[in-house]
DNA sequence: ACTCAAGATGTAATCGATTACAAAAATCGA
DNA sequence: TCGATTTTTGTAATCGATTACATCTTGAGT
């Protein structure tokens, strides 16, 4: 069975429609690409030959010689996270409008895939790429940063003027969040943390640091308990914090996975939330308002943030604009929802004793 | 500012590796494909011109000429749904391993999309489709049945003999849903649809009319609740359903989502589960892990149905097997957990005034 | 009817690789 | 060392479109 066995077995091309419609193949590349450019009659003839032979141009020649090639490189960290799938919806949405076609880059969290998306990129299989990673990934000699293609990050801001940022303001919701906490009167603290090499996390973290020196407390009134951004990381942290003598009253998870992994688990220890613990999440994906109770969290507009990023980039591409100055900034919305509540008692202790 | 003013300073072809290496192209071309038809000396001269230079093959020039573009559809109704992005990472750790690329057909639930992708394959930018939908997309004229391309159906079965459908036994495990609740003692049944129009969703349906014919109940043993896979429908389901007269104990859930909206509002109404109704969910996507109590549901290999799945299309495409003879049908594994029970009071209202 | 500009169409180069075929170089045996 | 054979390399056609430039039509103005 021959290699190109499968192949449809007429194969039609723009000559072809030339011979039928009795014209060059200039004029009937003239007639689907610009049609004011030739005669009404002529124009007829050759979409009925169109529609006749049923051809659609064959793409990779129209890429190979426009040099353009309709398509934008997606670098994910991991897929099945519906924070990135989301902001993919909005990226899609933006690009589809325009023509342009998506190539998933899903790294699945393992950093040696690199390389196969930078070869997209010096491949010259793409016009763009949108990073929701932190960084530039490199590859041997050269890098996407060389290959001159505009890049747009969507991550927490990658430090290269070159590069437009298109992110959520999450060190000042992490800060916010501590405040929040605070003005419930929680003053110990317990910090679940993301992937330690992410940019977000240490973002996050960074504006949580900012909180607690901000309502005046030190490094020594809060835990951190580090883990990927998964449910497990949660589960983890709830069994460090039923072993713990002094137990923090207010918690931030650096997602809404850990929050709820968090919860299900110190619950299974009858601990109560909000009564005895105060759980705060991030990102506001759909199951948080499902979860058991409703979870407080802050809600990221990730469907914009994929559409905002997506129409820098083509307005990058399209040479309508240089990369310099472009760094926006999304906001984020707080959902106070019923995880959260006023610190009952000071004691912990003395509360365990009164309620069981 | 010129169209392309985006594009890389220095472009460098395969003709200036070879005036750099004082070869042809056609031995560049060796090196790079075929190194053992060129003599050591010749291939490591041109090597080293290749790495002076930074050279990278053109891929668009390299997939007009070979008339390969590596590269695969995914046609899928909704990205942000967990079940796809789950298949989608199973799909692309098997056609990572061949060198193929992955280019996203999202449907966002809208069908008027299609178009777009049956575009994709008519103009060639793709080797082969992966259809997670359960139909073939129409458009215009032409489809993508008449392009000759292999297509490999991953959703409940396609019915043409052209192709193979890779498949889990949905109708199987819906059919053993209703028998496990029966041997619990449950009689009456609520089952919570998805996307009516949908395949998956018939097959679902059928399988649970088989499993209510097989314990010997009829069509007025239950009641069927309609809407789309989304937590909402749940919610609706459970609206109806604490309104009615004499309800169902046993409640089976064509996703998880729907079944953890349902368990959530009834609980909201201080309705017990699995106490006073069990649920049953369906895919077993990870956050079902989590919700409160652990749900009762039917786990998909959704991995593997993914790596399978491309498999199959990729010996499709290479041409090592006919489209004939293959269907598989993954089988689902059942896990029993918190949100399935006996049934302990015949008469529902007599246990509300017994327990409140 | 004639000129000339504007508009329509055709010819052929081009995008950047691969590969059939031809030509040259290396290898081998006698 | 010579010719036959095998291996290596080069030349040029090819994939299927777009588009600069040349050429031919059309129609307005006089």
């Amino acid at each position: 069975m021959s290699r190109n066995s499968w192949r449809a077995v007429k194969d039609i091309r723009i000559a072809d429609v030339a011979r039928l419609a009795g014209v060059s193949t200039a004029t009937v590349s003239r007639v689907l690409s610009d049609p004011d450019k030739v005669r009404k009659k002529t124009h007829d003839a050759v979409m009925e030959a169109v529609r006749r032979s049923g051809y659609t141009p064959n793409s990779t020649a129209q890429k190979l010689r426009t040099r353009r090639t309709m398509n934008v490189l997606v670098v994910a960290p991991r897929l099945t996270n519906p924070v990135f799938a989301e902001i993919l919806r909005g990226v899609d949405d933006e690009l589809t409008k325009s023509g342009y076609g998506i190539i998933i880059g899903n790294l699945d969290n393992r950093r040696e895939r690199e390389a196969r998306y930078v070869d997209l990129v010096l491949s010259r299989q793409v016009d763009g790429v949108l990073l929701l990673t932190g960084y530039i990934p490199e590859h041997g000699a050269r890098s996407m940063r060389e290959s001159g293609l505009p890049i747009v990050g969507m991550c927490a801001a990658i430090q290269d003027p070159a590069i437009p940022n298109v992110v959520v303001q999450d060190r000042e919701a992490t800060r916010r969040a501590v405040e929040y906490l605070a003005a419930l009167g929680h003053r110990r603290f317990g910090y679940i943390s993301g992937t330690l090499s992410s940019i977000i996390e240490s973002e996050r973290f960074g504006g949580f640091k900012e909180g607690i020196a901000a309502i005046g407390l030190s490094r020594n009134d809060f835990v951190r308990w580090e883990g990927p951004f998964v449910f497990s990381t949660g589960v983890a942290a709830a069994e460090a914090f039923v072993r713990m003598e002094d137990r923090p009253t207010g918690i931030f998870a650096a997602c809404d996975e850990s929050a709820i992994g968090f919860i299900k688990r110190v619950r299974a220890e009858r601990i109560r939330v909000p009564q005895d613990v105060s759980v705060i999440g991030f990102d506001g994906v759909e199951f948080s308002d499902y979860s058991e109770p409703t979870l407080t969290t802050f809600r990221q507009p990730l469907h914009e943030l994929g559409r905002v990023g997506a129409d820098v980039l083509l307005k990058l591409i399209r040479g309508e604009m240089k990369s310099e100055d472009w760094n926006i900034r999304l906001p984020l919305t707080l959902l106070e929802r019923e995880t959260t509540g006023p610190v009952l008692h000071k004691d912990y202790k003395s509360l365990r004793r009164s309620v069981f």
